[in-house]
DNA sequence: CTTTCTCTATACTTATCGGTATAGAGAAAG
DNA sequence: CTTTCTCTATACCGATAAGTATAGAGAAAG
């Protein structure tokens, strides 16, 4: 492994563990086996370290979602395949997704929440134009894009939080639950 | 307006803008118009400055959440009083709960998360109660206190959330629905 | 009138912050 | 053999971090 991609593997550890405030670069690149201007040459700076580790390792996740995104003429079989690819993107970069999930109700001028608004942004305008696209099967959705999109991913992540916890098990059974919990606010 | 109020009015405002670790004691007190001795006169530390912050300004919500949650014979009533009590909170105490709220999902070895930790266990401590009460008169409900009480507080911070951001209004009928969706998990 | 206690300011500590100037090592290209 | 380019280390920058030693002001208590 080279050192940009230990860098980027020790950075996200420690920004996961003690937040990305609470991290100085020092103890990232002693982390990481180099030094400070080798960190520096490769992202410019600890801003542009936090930047590269969410464009790159969350891009798989706004890519699938825009896939599940593209078609909304069943409604509930999309709703269960965004459930499910949170779920599995969520297995796979545990730590990713936590340290994301812990700028997500965060503060306006805070540096890292401005660095993670920009994908958090990307995934709220998929889900916006899903319910969009949704509306012309069920009218009574129109007008509600924005609060339906907060409202999944509030519920997504409320699950992915107690999942990361080890409270719950991620069964297709909980997924199904998700699903027709949230369900039960829109169509009515 | 004496000095102790004076910190910690702009303590709030500071960490709840721009988050605890990225904001410096000399900061509070220049905001405050007071010198660090002061600071450390009355807190003792920077820590005991946001945990005065908590205990004095968070525990009305405590003490009414544990008033709301000391009876469970009419479920449905409770639940929509619970998510009341937290819109009045919310509405009271904005930059608080708002500060509260970017330290829900944190990360475990943040400082600002272990302190705010303690009330957070203490309101899923009282929601836990509520629901074993609850599973007396709804069987089915037995050995799921944690998640119901974890998904409940994810609905409610969800829907405060999109409050704080001002995508919607708290109108009873906000409240309703809230409730009804709610509900639809945990009957089933 | 003096002692005592609470509170606050000046000035300072050591450590760490993010970031950089300089230089050198090593491989690739001519 | 020399030039060029990518990468990394030593040593440093000014600024700021949390926290404190010392002293004094002002009110309360004796």
């Amino acid at each position: 492994m080279d050192n940009r991609a230990k860098l980027l593997e020790q950075a996200l550890h420690l920004f996961a563990q003690r937040g990305y405030d609470a991290i100085g670069v020092q103890e990232i690149v002693e982390q990481a086996g180099v030094t400070k201007p080798t960190l520096y040459h490769y992202f410019g700076s600890k801003r542009g370290l936090l930047e590269a580790l969410i464009n790159e390792r969350l891009q798989p996740l706004i890519d699938r979602l825009a896939h599940a995104t593209s078609h909304a003429n069943d409604v509930p079989a999309s709703l269960a395949a965004i459930f499910q690819l949170y779920f599995d993107f969520a297995q796979a970069e545990p730590l990713l997704y936590h340290m994301q999930l812990a700028m997500w109700f965060s503060l306006p001028d805070n540096e890292a929440f401005q660095i993670v608004a920009v994908s958090s942004a990307q995934q709220q305008a998929l889900l916006e134009s899903f319910f969009v696209r949704a509306s012309s099967f069920h009218g009574n959705m129109r007008g509600r894009q924005r609060v339906y999109a907060a409202t999944l991913l509030g519920t997504i992540n409320t699950y992915i939080g107690l999942w990361l916890s080890g409270a719950i098990q991620a069964t297709p059974q909980l997924i199904h639950q998700a699903v027709q919990q949230f369900s039960y606010g829109i169509y009515s």
